[in-house]
DNA sequence: CGGTTGATTGAGGCTGCTCAAAAGGTGTGG
DNA sequence: CCACACCTTTTGAGCAGCCTCAATCAACCG
């Protein structure tokens, strides 16, 4: 399963980490870079799927990547009500503050089992004062990610279900398929229960399910099985106003 | 007007200025960082109300201060509406990336007269290699503010709108009154019109309306030109489920 | 004094919620 | 191999929170 994630645009075998691929999209990055970012993912350990990463109220002492498999941010109530903040996907990282040791705010968990590694923070800070490609692009990474924040904060802010959800995939599309071919349909792993893609876009699962619905019969997308299958990526995408960022 | 926004609280004469007195209780300054911080605020410009400050698309050259008044990041829609994003207070700063020259994906607009000094990047970085604590500061200030923007999320995504708005004013209450008395009601500026919370809070300014006479007639609150008194902190925040962040 | 902006109120309707139940899938134990 | 529990998806009925449209009123301003 977990495997078919990275795979799933038919690419030739052999070819970077998640982490590489995203970096080298955001800035050029030297034989060094991709070396060390090589030796990270040999630290990478396996972690099973809806486990917790970082606790809210946690002081975190390390900065972890994701090289394969689903993650999220996420605030719970006690009530059991979720809100997912951010989608992580492979090649994206967490607990981004080289720094200031502040309690976090917000949880983090997998969605999916998932391929981590997870780099102490003093050994992240000297590893980039010696490669200083590698840190301009994560600190235009950091950008992106913002910038994703703030694009999901209008979509629970100003738009309708329908529309909301269809920015959803809109975007993880756009994230996972920086490769994707245009023609024809657009197909990738979208690994979330409809109660998880409730808690990501602030509806109920039952809304969710109405919401998918609503999209299949449009002939817009398809959805089962954790496959999301775009049929009519321009319509979906004027649909939700989806605009990629200037970085993304 | 405007110079009333600092004295709400009815301190002494001669106080530090907004954003001294916002870092200071961040991470300790020393005396050279004050003066480099009354420096920058002798370079400040006064600005009207309702003036666009960065546009969206604009690639930012400069980070800029606010000593006095209020702002907003904000994306607007083609049909006129508008999400408010986060709200800048006195102390508050913005285009806050030291390097990566990336186009906005938000605008900046003042919401009253402000008073605003403008920063170019290399002067920051290079003031900012000489003054650690202040550098120590300034990060620290990005984290308390992506904080807030987690939350303000959550607002969105999970508070049905009375909570919405009490959690705003929480918020805001706390943002400014770090040296409320904590007895009898606060009260402090709240220069905001009925439309543009609406803008923050996602919802219509004729729900805003019925909204405040709710909390007004609950006695929580009373809020009439531009002053917010609290009546019932303690309602207020529990309504709100509003928690203050570990930092801020 | 007319024009503009913001606050307020009312009526009516739709979106999305709550409550409830059933169906399909999967893993577990007997 | 079946029974059972559990999770996810699906469907229905009814309700209410919030929106839309519209009009009125108060305050300010040229």
């Amino acid at each position: 399963m977990a495997a078919t994630i990275d795979d799933s645009y038919g690419s030739p075998p052999r070819r970077p980490n998640a982490v590489t691929r995203k970096l080298e999209a955001l800035a050029p990055l030297g034989p060094d870079d991709r070396l060390m970012l090589d030796e990270w993912e040999r630290s990478a350990v396996m972690v099973g799927a809806g486990q917790p990463l970082a606790a809210e109220g946690a002081v975190p002492d390390s900065i972890s990547w994701l090289f394969e498999g689903w993650a999220a941010w996420h605030k719970d109530f006690r009530d059991g009500r979720r809100q997912i903040l951010a989608l992580l996907l492979p090649g994206d990282s967490w607990e981004g503050d080289p720094e200031a040791r502040v309690p976090l705010d917000h949880g983090v968990r997998t969605l999916t089992r998932a391929r981590i590694a997870k780099i102490p923070r003093e050994v992240v800070t000297e590893v980039l004062r010696g490669h200083p490609r590698l840190a301009t692009a994560l600190r235009r990474a950091d950008l992106v990610e913002q910038s994703f924040l703030r694009a999901w904060m209008v979509n629970l802010g100003q738009r309708p279900a329908l529309e909301r959800m269809a920015h959803l995939i809109c975007e993880v599309g756009h994230r996972l398929g920086q490769g994707a071919d245009v023609t024809g349909d657009r197909r990738f792993e979208l690994p979330l229960t409809q109660l998880e893609l409730a808690s990501a876009l602030g509806l109920t699962s039952v809304h969710v399910n109405r919401v998918l619905q609503r999209l299949r019969s449009g002939g817009l997308i398809d959805f089962r099985d954790g496959i999301m299958v775009i049929h009519d990526h321009a319509r979906l995408c004027a649909l939700a106003d989806f605009k990629a960022g200037p970085l993304a």
